[in-house]
DNA sequence: GTCTATAGTTCGATAGAC
DNA sequence: GTCTATCGAACTATAGAC
């Protein structure tokens, strides 16, 4: 591995280009969605010709596929970082972080929204990865209201995995109505969700 | 206005071929999208060929907003069919009677699923429609709301606005969910969502 | 009112020079 | 690694016969 100091290695620099690419054809895909979103788009946005995209990725499928395996680590790596690992309300808590930040940044919003739309007809290329993504989200959100239900934090006998896809239900529907209308606050909704559950959670006095 | 019993005028005959059309572009809409389904494809399913089409239709897009507005009626008009009217906890039940016809109704979900989707980017044609519509939306279901706290049935103090934004987030979220994984019930889930609300909105004793 | 034919675009991908 | 040039396909919309 090369050490931080020495000159960018070629493909040092190949990284780097396919990095510009990735992030111009999310700007592009946001704004137009992945079939309405021309490469020579995506090409004008990283300062290139539209050949010159399609010698860092094979196809424009190749590109999105790239473009939300990338995209979807930054959001993950941010859940990790926070106390969402606890489970429980603090779970919960990371949640409600995570959809106010989601409200800096309307453009990757705006870009999953657009895309998982697309998707959810059966030949999109990227209907495969939104399936997946949405089961192992259930999955870990599933496990975080159970780790509150083992720690007597949370009533025992409601059903994890419906207030799971409850949870990120309202997520996703709180985001079209705010990409609709950005007067509406993601957040200060979310937070009344967040305290409705917790109440609906909070085991028999 | 002519009698039932007449033989059916030109423009009627025009009207069933503008229905056949519609229906076929619904179809086709809720396949592949809009700018993914092509004016070709809505020929075929209706047994016409594309300049037939737009001998009915003046463009692809006026198409599109024919097809909106009859399938939104459509469902409008089961609402107000239900006990949706009388508001609190009975509107809250009209809306989960609506999840569970939906769950009868794959292709209507998955074209308004994938349409507001692609809407949400600005220069999509459906993007005003699908403002109006959600406006209209959480107006309606707000009143609802507010129509049990006048009545005793709902807690005053909580804010009807949010708490309609969150319902119809639930049913949209849902709606993605269960077009990417027809195993999920929608009315199942979105019944426990419906018993959150209403203890979450059960007066004080 | 529906057809065939086609104009006029737009787009993804490839070829090949530098 | 990026460019110019271009192929070939797909699509909307129009023209005009019947």
């Amino acid at each position: 591995m090369p050490r931080s100091t020495a000159r960018p290695s070629s493909s040092a620099r190949g990284e780097r280009t396919r990095s510009a690419i990735i992030r111009a054809a999310a700007t592009v895909f946001a704004r137009h969605g992945y079939r309405g979103g021309p490469l020579a788009a995506v090409a004008t946005e990283a300062a290139m010709t539209q050949p010159g995209v399609l010698h860092h990725f094979a196809s424009k499928e190749d590109l999105l596929m790239a473009v939300l395996e990338q995209r979807d680590r930054e959001g993950t790596r941010r859940l990790n970082e926070s106390s969402w690992a606890d489970g429980g309300g603090a779970a919960l808590d990371a949640l409600h972080d995570l959809v106010a930040h989601n409200g800096t940044t309307p453009e990757l919003v705006q870009m999953f929204t657009v895309l998982v739309g697309e998707s959810v007809a059966a030949d999109h290329p990227a209907r495969a990865f939104f399936t997946d993504r949405y089961e192992t989200l259930r999955f870990r959100t599933t496990r975080a209201v159970q780790r509150g239900q083992d720690s007597g934090e949370f009533r025992a006998d409601a059903d994890a995995a419906t207030l799971a896809a409850l949870v990120l239900a309202v997520m996703d529907g709180l985001q079209i109505q705010w990409l609709l209308d950005p007067e509406l606050d993601m957040a200060t909704r979310f937070a009344v969700f967040v305290d409705m559950m917790k109440r609906f959670l909070a085991p028999p006095a």
